[in-house]
This record gives C-alpha cells, sequence and structure tokens, in this order.
DNA sequence: AAGAGGAGTTAGACACAGTCCAACCGTTGC
DNA sequence: GCAACGGTTGGACTGTGTCTAACTCCTCTT
C-alpha cells in the first residue's frame, strides 16, 4: 500500500501537470480520491466531499471524473454491474473483489505474470489487460 | 468456435440437467443465447426472442437470465458499466473486449497461462478469475 | 367436472447510476 | 464597467434492472 503524503500543493501540481485547471471542486475530489487512497464509487466520492456542507453537485462530480479519467489522471475498474470504482493508482496492478463485502483490493502486479495471450489482428492496439480475481468470504 | 448444434430437446434436456422446469419462455430464452453462442445483453436477448411478435415480458427476460446464472448454466461478463454480458459457455476462458465496437470474444483459457496470483487470507474461497484484455479498434 | 394450489408470466411502477442542458457564477482582459 | 469564457449547478431525462400484484396455466384432489 502507497503512503504517500498528498498536500493541497502536490495535488495542484499534479492537477497542473496533467493539464488540468485546478479548481476548488476539483481540488475537494482530487483530494477524496488520492487521500483516501483507492477505490471510491462516484457516491463515495459525493459523499467524502460533501462531508459537512453541500458544496459540490452530482453533476461536476462526474464531470470531473471523467475529465480525470480522460487526463489520465485516475482509472476505472468495472467489477460491479451497478456501479464503477474509480483509482487513483494508474500503475499496472490487478484486482481482487470481494462480492459479499463489496471490497476492492490491489494486487501488485510485479508478481503476477500471464503467458500465452493471443496476439491481436492488425491496427487493433491494446488499452490495457484487467485482471480480477473474484472472491466470497461469507459462507454459504 | 463451439460449433455444437442445439436442437430444442437437447436444450430442454439441459434445462432438465440444471433443475430449471423447461418452460415455453425458458427455452427460448435458452435457444438465443445457446444458439447465437456468446455473448448477449439482456436487450439484445429481449430483442432476439420478441422478434417476430411479441412473447416474452422484461421482467421475465430478467427473471430467467438471473435463474439461470444461480443454476450455473451461464455466467455474466462485467466489461462495459451500463450492460452486463450473459454467456452461455460456463467453461474457464477468457475475453477480449473491443471498447470501440463492443465486441466481446473469448480467449482460450488452455493457451493462458497466471502465475504469482497471491495467495488469499482464510475463510476466503475464490469463485473465479476474470481476465479482460481491452482493445481498441477505431484509430484515435 | 369442479375447484384448490402452486409455479411462472406479465404490465407497469419504481429505483438508481449516469448524462444532458440551459441558467448561472467568477475570473480575466479590455 | 462590461464582455468572454471556463466551470458549476439543479433538475429533467435516459437506460438498466428490480419489484409487485394480478393473472394464466398446469397439476392434483375430490
Ligand atoms: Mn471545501
Ligand atoms: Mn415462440
Ligand atoms: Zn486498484
Ligand atoms: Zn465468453
Amino acid at each position: 500500500m502507497n503512503r504517500i503524503q498528498h498536500t493541497r500543493e502536490s495535488l495542484i501540481a499534479m492537477l497542473r501537470r496533467h493539464d488540468v485547471n485546478p479548481t476548488h471542486q476539483r481540488i475537494e475530489i482530487a483530494y477524496a480520491l488520492f487521500g483516501h487512497g483507492a477505490h471510491l464509487s462516484a457516491d463515495q466520492i459525493m459523499a467524502r466531499v460533501n462531508g459537512r456542507h453541500s458544496e459540490t453537485s452530482k453533476a461536476t462530480v462526474y464531470n470531473t471524473l471523467n475529465l480525470f479519467l480522460e487526463k489520465q489522471l485516475i482509472r476505472e475498474v468495472i467489477v460491479d454491474p451497478n456501479k464503477v470504482f474509480y483509482d487513483p493508482n494508474t500503475e499496472p496492478h490487478y484486482h481482487l473483489y470481494d462480492a459479499d463485502t463489496g471490497e476492492l483490493t490491489d494486487i501488485d502486479a510485479s508478481e503476477v505474470t500471464i503467458s500465452g495471450l493471443p496476439q491481436l489482428p492488425a491496427g487493433v492496439v491494446t488499452e490495457g489487460v484487467d485482471v480480477i480475481v473474484r472472491v466470497r468470504s461469507r459462507l454459504r
């Protein structure tokens, strides 16, 4: 687990580096995601950002998350059919998903090797390889 | 690609084997999925089943797909944040997803090796490992 | 044949994540 | 002061998927 300290200043710098104008709302959302560390859904981010008093609208949360995605600040993890998780970790890594608790954990990519994937037809370019280990913790 | 011929009779037998009472609607839905071969979303299945004249309601399509899942006749593939794909192939295998065309293709599991996945905490049981190769075909 | 019961199906209401839009706000430049 | 522009906003809207209460269809019992 990364123990990076995210100051307001370092977040602003990061936004600028990725060509994102650092507005108040964007900084708050970046803080929610990078400060917490990992894997929040849009409504969890919404809740964190608007903890004390309402500050940021639903539209802005989605606008900002999609902007961050486009600018490659974050990535999305699709494991649950009814909500997307946003991942502040853009390094290549894999995921472990507990369907019972809803918890999503990182698996270090450097430990894992995948071999034998077929080569792709011409003109097709790989965006990434997702690996999701699905588990259950509650006994059935 | 599997070239299995699915007769009405063999589908009924399959449903019975999985403890599913073979009603008209269930046979139609099984036919849509197994007849077509691979990876349809709920509304694609709906469209195939109700091709000529309306026969099967949305509720029944979802009821039936969830029943088939529960009875392990099919599996679900979660790659697109706004629709689930249903997969008549329950053998272990992986997927290739083209985000531009929306096409989902199988990757034979026997060719692929994954090593180095961490072992899990006690009491946690693996449901499966999903591998999704994400590609783009349209040049950007 | 008549009725009870149970499994399955149905239309339509509903829930809810995510998008869209037109009005609005805040800063910058003239 | 005022225009211009990027960003934000509430609220309407869309698309998947679920829920419910009424209904249909079979089978079983008498
Ligand atoms: Mn604030
Ligand atoms: Mn028919
Ligand atoms: Zn992650
Ligand atoms: Zn498949």
